[in-house]
DNA sequence: TTCGTAAATTTAAGCGGTTAAATTTCTGAC
DNA sequence: GTCAGAAATTTAACCGCTTAAATTTACGAA
């Protein structure tokens, strides 16, 4: 690849020159500018981005960490994380940590400061500790929607309320009479997703209803995750006329389970999920839910991370996500009347 | 950030042998590289990936060029490429160009030698003219499953056999008695489909079948294309017995649109895709489609870039996948009696 | 003790850019 | 024609690391 000081060489000019034509500063010659582009395509010259970034103490990459690509969730937050971070000007790496801290961390040591100029954390599991590190080296980090927020007032963060989202969840099913309602919980490495959980239990607890630790599934934050503990719930309780599930992927696993038991959605059970991915628009039945607005989280996580880069803050920045909103599909009905 | 002469200077010896340590080869003495391993302790140092990058002419990052990272296809990938890529120490960086050449391109220019060591293109309908250029740039570039091999012979690529897959497909619903069979084309960016409905048409004219085009159905390459084909073969041709699309995300918009009239699969229509992605598994009924080999292919491409890397070659290598087998679930089955 | 050789460390150049400061080249006014 | 000041260009240091070559140190044999 041709360098700048062949450039430089076939223009008859110095680096600085071709230097500043190239970043246009205004302090060139345009007969300079005209021979300087010249030899530039001439040579197909094309900047080195490694050490434009080491001159310019900036690589304008950013780092997003992630548990698994696979889960759509991920896929739709980083469509849009891209094309912001790309509008910025900056590049978006993605970084799959399949579920593994320990890659995590990898990642973040490795990348932080040294490769990207700032990283966006997505449920990681990435530890106290190492977040820390992070801070004295003065590398921006943003820790978007986390379930856990020990962190929370030390570090950047955009916070999705996942307490109220369960909530509304939970006052949706009581409107339709619904009392009898088992709980699906993920618990990858977001963590329980113990506010979503807790939301639904308040609203439950409202209406007088407490929920029974035996209609509460964990499982894994999968399809096949939602497939079993639905198994397992209507094994030991055939009565249930509404499962909530803390999100959308196991709610549609859910609905899988319901199929192979040639129970009705939402006639014989209503079933609500949480975030409104791109699948619960297009399940059949299409799937209630509330969603979260992973294009808004995704817009404001990218967004500040950036604007911490190009500005950083001794406080840390903590942004709110407007609240979730329910929105009724297909898969949620008037509780059947009893048998 | 700490850096490599502070290191050096706590130490009290110089940068070389620092990097030295570092990278341990062994020409540092015990008791020297006890002092150095204390002073990046107490310093917290890390390298910085891009002066390394700069020094050793090598960043250790690829760039995977992708059309749409929300299709299910490209996660899966990215997952496999992204853990053999870490095995063999290098990062992924993944470009999403939302289906737009024009984000391809600037990615492929900006990134290709310069941030990247090398590139892997995937369906990013990038030019025979871009190719080219960066071929000229000798920066190695490695495509795979294109539909469209037009450069086939002149750049290293991973070769899948789509015409046997709509081949197989094909042979399928024959044996399972069908003759009367809509074709769903998906047109993306990685072009018309059209080796996978070619190899089908094949099938069918081997059993002395021709598929009339009124029969075949061109859309997006999404849940929602497959939708709208489906509905649009059903209006024109309600004898239909079977459905084949060439690829799974069209054949679960497919079964969408069954789902919606009320048309059981597989008794009144059997459905079959191309592909296997895990929505395949998941879905109700489970799609019977003809694995592609996702992780194969993926993990063939990546290590043939990373080779192409760390070995450059003058002949361009072209790879071949397995051919894909059939994977028989609940979506099809023999044809329903006349009524 | 001396010396040759191997081991350990340092020197210094370079990777491909950026940029502040110094220098040269133009201007136009007098 | 001179000359100050603006405009254009060059100089040279630096970003943080690697590495071949030079230098110093250590070690064992004579």
């Amino acid at each position: 690849m041709a360098t700048l000081s062949e450039v430089a060489r076939l223009a008859g000019v110095t680096t600085a020159t071709v230097s500043n034509v190239l970043r246009n500063t205004q302090k060139v010659k345009p007969a300079t500018v005209q021979k300087v582009q010249d030899a530039i395509a001439a040579t197909g010259y094309r900047p080195n981005l490694m050490a434009r970034a080491l001159a310019e103490g900036k690589s304008s990459m950013v780092a997003l960490v992630l548990p698994d690509i696979n889960n759509p969730f991920y896929p739709e937050f980083v469509r849009v994380a891209e094309r912001v971070a790309r509008n910025r000007n900056y590049f978006l790496m993605v970084c799959n940590t399949d579920e593994r801290p320990d890659i995590g961390r990898a990642y973040l040591h490795q990348i932080a400061g040294t490769l990207a100029d700032g990283v966006l954390v997505l449920h990681t599991g990435i530890s106290a500790d190492d977040i820390n590190e992070l801070k004295t080296r003065r590398s921006p980090i943003v820790l978007a929607s986390e379930e856990h927020v020990d962190l929370a007032d030390r570090i950047p963060h955009v916070v999705v309320n996942f307490h109220r989202a369960g909530e509304i969840a939970g006052q949706h099913l009581l409107a339709l009479g619904h009392t009898r309602i088992g709980a699906i919980v993920g618990c990858g490495l977001e963590g329980m997703q113990l506010g979503r959980l807790n939301g639904f239990k308040g609203a439950l607890a409202s209406a007088g209803i407490t929920v029974d630790d035996a209609l509460v599934r964990n499982v894994s934050d999968t399809v096949a995750g939602g497939h079993e503990a639905t198994d397992s719930l209507l094994e030991q309780h055939p009565d249930l006329t509404a499962i909530f599930c803390t999100n959308d992927l196991m709610a549609y696993g859910a609905s899988q389970a319901l199929a192979d038991r040639n129970i009705r959605i939402p006639q014989d059970i209503s079933l609500i999920g949480i975030t409104d991915i791109q699948l619960a628009r297009d399940m059949r039945p299409a799937l209630t839910t509330v969603a979260l607005g992973i294009e808004q989280v995704a817009t404001m996580s990218i967004n500040l991370l950036l604007d911490l880069i190009e500005n950083p803050q001794h406080e840390p920045t903590i942004m709110h996500v407007p609240d979730p909103v329910l929105v009724v599909r297909a898969s949620t009905g008037p509780v059947r009347s009893a048998p």
